[in-house]
DNA sequence: TATTGTTATACTCTATAACTATA
DNA sequence: TATAGTTATAGAGTATAACAATA
C-alpha cells in the first residue's frame, strides 16, 4: 500500500459540480476566500523568514512604537493578554524583538526589535510590500475601490456589531 | 484584590497613538481587519444557532447537494479530509446532518441534512441573508464594487500563488 | 482596588501519519 | 495500487482563571 502523502490543502478552490447556493453571493463567504487565497500567498511570498501574517503585523507594531507595551499590543491586535505574551515569546525566542524595562512603570515590559530583528524586517517589510504591489497592480483601478471598501466595511461592521440596542456574544466565550 | 473579569477581546479596532506603520495600507491587512470585524458581527448575528461561518459553509453545501461526500466538502471547504471529519461529527452530533451510505461506494458516506437540520438552516439562512443585506446596505453602491473586488482578488492572489514559477510552500507543513 | 504581566490549563482548529475497507 | 474514511496525535492559536508585583 501506498503511505499517504500530503494533500496541497487550504486551497479554497470552487468545485465544479457542487452548488454553493447562496455562498456565491454573500459579502462575507467573498471576504473569506479572498483571505484564504491571500493567507497562502504570502506565506508562498515571504517564505524564507517563516513569519505568519498575524506575527508580522506585530513585528511592524514594535518596529514602530519602540518601547511597546505587551498590553498596547494585545489591544491593537484584538488579542488578550495571554495571547501578546506567547506571541512576545516566539518573537524573542527568534531573535526578533526583545523585552526591555519600561521607564516609567516597574510592571511592564517595553517591546523593542533587536539589531537583527530590524535588519530582517526591513527585508522582510520590502518583501510584503512588493507583494501588496503585485496584488494591486493585477487588479487595476479596482484594487484601489478595494482597499476603500475593505476599510469602509471594517467600519460598518464593527458599528453595526457594537450598536446600543444589539446584544454583545463573543464566540464561544 | 478583584478577581479578572473577562475583557471584550476580538475587536481588532485602531488603538489611538499607536503608529500602524504600512500595515493601514495594507490590502492583507484591511482584508483581516474587514474579516475580523464582520465575523464578529456573523456571530452576533446568528447567535441563538451558535454555529460558527465555516460550519454555516457546510450546511448550505451538505444541503444544496444532498448526498455530498466528505471528501468533496473537505475539497470545496480547502480542508485536510480529516477536518471534514471533524466538522461532520460535529454537525451530526448536534442534530443538523447525517451520514447515509453512498448509494454506488460501499467506502464513502453520503451527507444529508436532517429534517431538523433542513428546518433550522431555513431560518438561519434567513438570518444570514438578512445579515449580508444590511451590510450591503450600509455600503451602498460601494458595497457591489467590493463583492465584485473580492471574488477577483480572490482569483488574482490564486493565480500568482500557483503560478508555475512559484515555489509552493505551504504555511507549516 | 485596578492594572501588567505571568502561569497553568483547556478548547478549537487543522494538520500528519498510519490504519481499514473497499475499489 | 489508489481512494474514502477513520484513528491517534501534535501543533498552532487563543481563551479563562488565579496569581504576584506594582500602581
Amino acid at each position: 500500500m501506498k503511505t499517504d502523502s500530503p494533500d496541497p490543502e487550504g486551497l479554497m478552490l470552487p468545485v465544479p459540480g457542487v452548488d454553493y447556493g447562496p455562498l456565491d453571493g454573500l459579502l462575507g463567504y467573498a471576504l473569506r476566500r479572498a483571505q484564504n487565497a491571500l493567507y497562502l500567498d504570502f506565506y508562498r511570498a515571504t517564505a524564507e523568514w517563516d513569519v505568519s501574517p498575524q506575527r508580522f503585523a506585530a513585528l511592524v507594531l514594535i518596529a514602530r512604537n519602540p518601547g511597546l507595551r505587551q498590553g498596547l499590543l494585545a489591544q491593537a491586535m484584538g488579542l488578550h493578554r495571554s495571547g501578546a505574551l506567547r506571541l512576545t515569546d516566539w518573537l524573542t525566542a527568534q531573535g526578533w524583538a526583545e523585552r526591555r524595562d519600561a521607564p516609567d512603570d516597574a510592571r511592564a515590559w517595553g517591546l523593542h526589535l533587536t539589531p537583527t530583528g530590524k535588519r530582517r524586517l526591513a527585508k522582510l517589510e520590502a518583501a510584503v510590500a512588493e507583494h501588496d504591489r503585485a496584488l494591486l497592480a493585477a487588479l487595476g483601478e479596482q484594487g484601489i475601490a478595494l482597499k476603500a471598501g475593505l476599510d469602509r466595511l471594517a467600519w460598518v461592521a464593527t458599528a453595526q456589531s457594537t450598536a446600543p440596542d444589539n446584544k454583545h456574544r463573543r464566540p464561544k466565550p
